[in-house]
RNA sequence: GCCGCGGUGGUGAAAUGGUAUACACGAAGGCCUUAAGAGCCUUUAUCCGCAAGGGUGUGAGAGUUCGACUCUCUCCCGCGGCACCA
């Protein structure tokens, strides 16, 4: 058979050899490590570094690590200095959660996943800079996340308040609006309750605008900053004051039909009301989880009538938990013939029901308000940063002094959650118990820790410091690198990560730390430290996300040995847009193991120097739509159109019983950054041959 | 309820408004082999037909167009986000 003839005293494809070989060479060599000050064409590539406190790392991670990858390779190979750093988000309650499962101290724990998830992303072969991994947990790095909220203080804003809060019974710690997720806690999924506790808060509200307006100006996956506008929720609309009650509405044309007041249980002015029937309803409401609340309206007449100043007539005051007091002013103007939610409430309670002219004038002062809450950064837990603050009973609260830094996170044995509204670290007065930074008198030390998503708002600029016991990022490497020019993560963060990682880059601009005055004001752009964000889809097994509860988790270590990682990163890419993600199967794998062999046989077997006019064309098509896919991160018809040029070189082969190896040189470099172990392999094995042959003319 | 994304062979999926199903998986038949594995070749949307050939086909229905998977409208289904935000 001449058709399979080539196969013949070709080595055989032995991706476990080369993988070790190459990624032995990579880093030993420092390929994959920049130099930072020096770089000609800097090229952030930066993909979300990962919670480690699982099992170690599936394949729904790999996908995401490994999309990433290949983006960064493909830009290496255009010729830019690409830096691509990786590190562990291992602070936190993700990971204490784990700890707590297994058993084992969280300290303890951390290093046994850092180690194991370390090892299988070299097996990946991703093109990581591993001079440069960050972990959370270190002091070192954590000195500088308690440095941020020292920094938030002094501007004014980290503060403490005392408000209703999520609180999740059995994570048991308070938990930030974006943490909770249709009522559940997002980590443990358990019900959350409302606690009236202090705590401290950082004024992210203060930003909503920016927030909000910098989106228009940023190359980020539409459907992420849709989720991020909806989370900050403009909207724009006006103060009436009723009667010494100010309300808020978006509707004031429909003044005019307002036949009743409602105010929430927890506005200021509900404490005058001194009826048992309004004290008995506040106290009801209060303890009602928001399901409830939303199931049926209730509510309780005060007594008391004030005028609609638009139609002069009294109407009746009512207190209603329909209301919210974190939303407008906590009270509203109710307008049952326009809004449905008032009709429902007003039908409840035989209130009348009157047209409104849709064109009523009140005064009123024109406002705009948002959806976005202050960020509730305190946890009752152990494995986090302590919050850098002190309380003198003097002088207040004061910062722990900057070169005290950082508050170090004790070894203790009893770190699991009490479950009593205090971190573990409130036991132990050998931690909590010291002096005032300015009066030298005793004081005490907040136990509370820093809530995980403060780590990840800023590791970003770590990757690229230095000296790292002297500051927390490099200021002309942020010049020189930031923003990041490829973000690269999952559609998760759209309101958690990428929000809060705005926010603190914002506040640092502010604060001048970006400040690079003597060499021009930074172009624009530079308020925003993500420019370009490219959400991957998630890769599910049997139509649910991977976890060890559900016994749906697949690691990729079994398939790497058996197939190598090439074959699996291509594999993986190949199953469907990059941005779609899909359910994990692995029928089709052999396929792509058996696409590599083909291309490593038919590279290696090659021989002849004529050109082909047909063959040139094909190639430069193939080029030309790779690159297109390449850009645009869509691999899997990146991998088809590979294919396709593979066998258009292997039938022109086994025809004409020659080939030029240019050709074979162009689909080596072209499946590059797909499956780069074995295309290093194959590129130098070509360029020896080139260099025997040209040795030998000589 | 509001917003977004999607619905194409047995399966994963392709397709600047121009031959629908590229590329692959699976399946069937064949070659090679003592055998197994690997490899190679052919076929493979569906219906009618021995064949040549013909009919039907991108969730449903309408519209724009010489021409629609693609654009517009009205629905249906699945997934994701938000939701008593005044």
């Amino acid at each position: 058979m001449a058709k399979n003839s080539l196969k013949l005293k070709i080595e055989k494809y032995n991706p476990a050899k080369i993988e070790a070989k190459w990624q032995g060479v990579w880093e030993e060599k420092k390929i994959y490590s920049p130099n930072l000050d020096t770089a000609k064409r800097p090229f952030y590539n930066l993909m979300m570094f990962p919670y480690p406190s699982a099992e170690g790392m599936h394949v729904g991670n790999m996908y995401a690590f490994t999309g990433a990858d290949i983006y960064g390779r493909f830009k290496r190979m255009q010729g830019n200095d690409v830096f691509e750093p990786i590190g562990l988000d291992g602070f936190g309650i993700h990971s204490e959660n784990y700890a707590i499962k297994v058993g084992r101290h969280p300290k303890e724990q951390a290093k046994i996943s850092e180690k194991n998830f370390y090892r299988q992303l070299r097996a990946t072969g991703n093109g990581y800079d591993w001079s440069r991994t960050v972990e959370t947990y270190d002091p070192k790095y954590y000195k500088w996340t308690q440095w941020l909220f020292i920094q938030l203080f002094k501007a004014g804003l980290a503060y403490r308040s005392k408000a209703p809060v999520n609180f999740c019974p059995s994570c048991k710690t308070v938990l930030a609006d974006e943490q909770v997720i249709d009522d559940k806690c997002e980590r443990c999924s358990s019900i959350v309750e409302k606690k009236e506790l202090e705590q401290w808060f950082f004024k992210i509200t203060k930003y909503a605008d920016r927030l909000l307006n910098g989106l228009s100006q940023i190359d980020w996956a539409e459907r992420i900053k849709i989720a991020q506008r909806q989370w900050i929720g403009r909207s724009e609309g006006m103060i009436i004051n009723f009667g010494g009650i100010d309300v808020f509405t978006t509707r004031p044309e429909t003044a005019d039909g307002a036949t009743f007041l409602v105010l929430s249980p927890q506005h200021p002015k509900v404490k005058e009301f001194k009826s048992k029937e309004v004290i008995d309803y506040v106290k009801i409401s209060t303890n009602k989880s928001d399901e409830e609340r939303r199931k049926e309206k209730s509510g309780v007449f005060t007594g008391e009538y004030i005028i609609n100043p638009l139609t002069k007539k009294k109407i009746p005051v009512w207190i209603a938990d329909y209301v919210l007091m974190g939303y407008g002013t906590g009270a509203i103007m109710a307008v049952p013939a326009e809004d449905e939610r008032d009709r429902e409430f007003a039908e409840k309670y035989k209130i009348p029901i009157e047209r409104t002219s849709l064109s009523a004038k009140p005064v009123g002062k024109k406002v705009v308000n948002y959806h976005l809450r202050d960020w509730l950064i305190s946890r009752q837990r152990y494995w986090g940063p302590p919050i850098p603050m002190i309380n003198c009973s003097k002088c207040g609260w004061q910062p722990v002094a900057e070169d005290q830094l950082p508050v170090l996170l004790p070894d203790l044995k009893d770190w699991k959650p009490l479950g009593t509204g205090k971190s573990p670290l409130a036991n132990h007065p050998e931690f909590y118990e010291t002096n005032c930074p300015k009066c030298k008198g005793p004081a005490k030390r907040e136990t509370d820790v820093s809530d995980t998503f403060l780590d990840s708002a800023w590791y970003f600029l770590r990757y690229i410091g230095t000296e790292l016991d002297k500051k927390p990022f490099e200021e002309p490497r942020v010049k020189k690198w930031l923003p990041v020019s490829m973000y690269i993560g999952g559609p998760e963060h759209a309101v958690l990560h990428l929000l809060y990682s705005r926010f603190i880059w914002m506040v640092l601009y502010d604060l001048g730390y970006f400040d690079f005055s003597s060499k021009g004001r930074p172009a624009s752009g530079w308020d925003e430290p993500f420019t370009k964000f490219y959400a991957h889809g998630l890769i599910i097994k049997d139509g649910a996300k991977m976890s060890k509860s559900k016994g749906n988790v697949v690691v990729p270590d079994a398939y790497i040995k058996k197939y190598g990682a090439d074959v699996l990163r291509c594999y993986l890419m190949f199953t469907g847009p990059f941005n779609m993600g899909g359910d994990f199967r692995d029928s089709g794998i052999e396929g792509m193991f058996r696409f590599l062999k083909r291309a490593w046989t038919l590279v290696l077997s090659v021989k002849g120097k004529d050109a082909n006019p047909a063959l040139d064309i094909f190639m430069h098509k193939t080029i030309k739509s790779v690159t297109e896919d390449m850009e645009n991160l869509n691999y899997n018809t990146a991998i088809a159109h590979l294919m396709e040029y593979y066998n258009e070189l292997y039938s022109f082969y086994t025809k004409h019983k020659m080939l030029n190896v240019i050709y074979c040189k162009t689909l080596v470099l072209l499946l590059a950054p797909l499956a780069p172990h074995m295309t290093e392999e194959l590129f130098q094995r070509i360029k020896n041959q080139e260099s025997r042959i040209k040795n030998k003319k000589e």
